[in-house]
DNA sequence: TTATAATGTGTCATATGTACACAATAGAAT
DNA sequence: ATTCTATTGTGTACATATGACACATTATAA
């Protein structure tokens, strides 16, 4: 009846240098910039194709991984001035000679585009370019490059559902190594909510959720009174009526 | 390359006896329940296809409506089982002998749907059926019938998203008439969180936000103290920090 | 005229939020 | 060794919010 291309692409943000960073793909053709993202298959859930796409492009296996928003206006290509697509015809011609790819088709036409918001450890990822992509870099959210299409749009969207989220679940810990500093967990929150919070309060409002587990210090921190490291306890956490930490 | 059908299910909510309600349609195939849903057509956005099967199916123009998910499970066939698609069959041939409408296809294959929530005042929707709709109803949210595919896991989805949106936004005055009780605004918070809340604290906390204009009393309403009528001040809502009246 | 029942407002104990103060302490400086 | 320094952990005091309930108000019914 009406046929569509659907895709996913995902905002795959991690906590680096007290800012939140959002993974980019900079385009070998016409040095484009876009978030990570591919088809979805036939039989394939979309949750199963962000999955795929995630792996794909950072090694991770597990992930939080959460389905945000269906983006569908049918102006949102990819490409859409005339300049950029005589650009990227010519350049292609490289690339494909035989025009096989379909590759314009692909830049040009609208897509039913599902965002996936992924929360990961920079530490942990292994990102790998590809024969279309030249370089994955870490752009902090706040000060991105142009990107193609309505793929800016996508980003905000998925930082504002992210502003929400935390509200409800700590999903703010997968940014997070296992361990962690008080002072990290507040600069995490502090950079989602683009906020600041007075540090003295936010530690005892944390821990008096009491899902917090206190370890040993981290010492040669510099001169002054050494912090505890913490980790989260998730089966104390599972117990009780679950909830957002702030608020 | 990988060719999809996406269809729009709308989630129609409102308020009614006390209770939230849900628009669901009764097919005359089968008598299978399902949702007011339909295909999403070429170079149509979601939202132009979830507007546009909202007003064919209650006469609204203009109501609350918004993305909450994209369904995508690939056993997620509106109906599965080898009885029902029998069923269906045999009920075909009087309803289209010819087999132009591919009924079948559409009833067994897998969509993308995309789900929308709409709040609508009952009063000002008329419903209707059409040749393959039997007739509409209202059904209380906690007391569906069994509903075709995974309608009833949309339905569920719609109100968990609600009753987070609501803390953000006083989107429930989509669901009460322009003035309103306090009593009925109370109730409306009551059916969205599945709670009861304290009268006079209620009262006191919504006022002091100051976006409830007070009107005149309303009279015979029974042997007590008549109560003030209230509306929502749209233009002092806008001017303050947005945000839910409820904590 | 009185009774009734829902409404509007008051009160008080408790909890939470907010802004600081201050003490503790690991390592650097002397 | 001792002192200094910067950061951390905890304390305190005040304002505000919340929750439970009392009480006065009042439009209609009896």
């Amino acid at each position: 009846m009406f046929l569509h291309e659907n895709v996913v692409d995902c905002v795959v943000l991690a906590f680096d240098e007290g800012v939140l960073k959002v993974l980019l793909l900079k385009w070998k053709v016409g040095s484009f910039w876009s978030l990570p993202g591919g088809y979805v298959m036939s039989q394939e859930s979309l949750d199963d194709a962000a999955a795929r796409i995630l792996a794909d492009r950072t090694g991770l296996g597990e992930a939080y991984l959460e389905q945000f928003h269906t983006f569908s206006d049918p102006t949102r290509a990819f490409v859409s001035s005339p300049k950029d697509v005589s650009t990227v015809t010519e350049m292609m011609k490289e690339l494909d000679p035989k025009g096989d790819l379909g590759f314009i088709d692909w830049l040009t036409k609208r897509f039913l585009s599902t965002g996936y918001l992924s929360l990961v450890r920079l530490s942990e990822t292994k990102v790998s370019p590809d024969f279309l992509i030249d370089s994955c870099h870490w752009i902090d959210v706040t000060k991105l490059p142009p990107l193609g299409g309505d793929h800016d749009r996508i980003v905000g969207t998925a930082v504002e559902h992210l502003r929400k989220a935390i509200r409800y679940s700590p999903i703010g810990l997968s940014l997070l190594p296992e361990r962690f500093l008080m002072k990290d967990f507040q600069q995490m929150y502090e950079a989602i909510l683009d906020t600041s919070l007075d540090r003295s309060n936010f530690q005892r409002k944390i821990l008096k959720h009491n899902i917090l587990i206190r370890h040993e210090k981290r010492m040669s921190g510099g001169a002054h009174r050494a912090p505890y490291l913490y980790s989260f306890d998730h089966q104390r956490y599972s117990a009780k009526a679950r909830s957002g930490l702030l608020s």
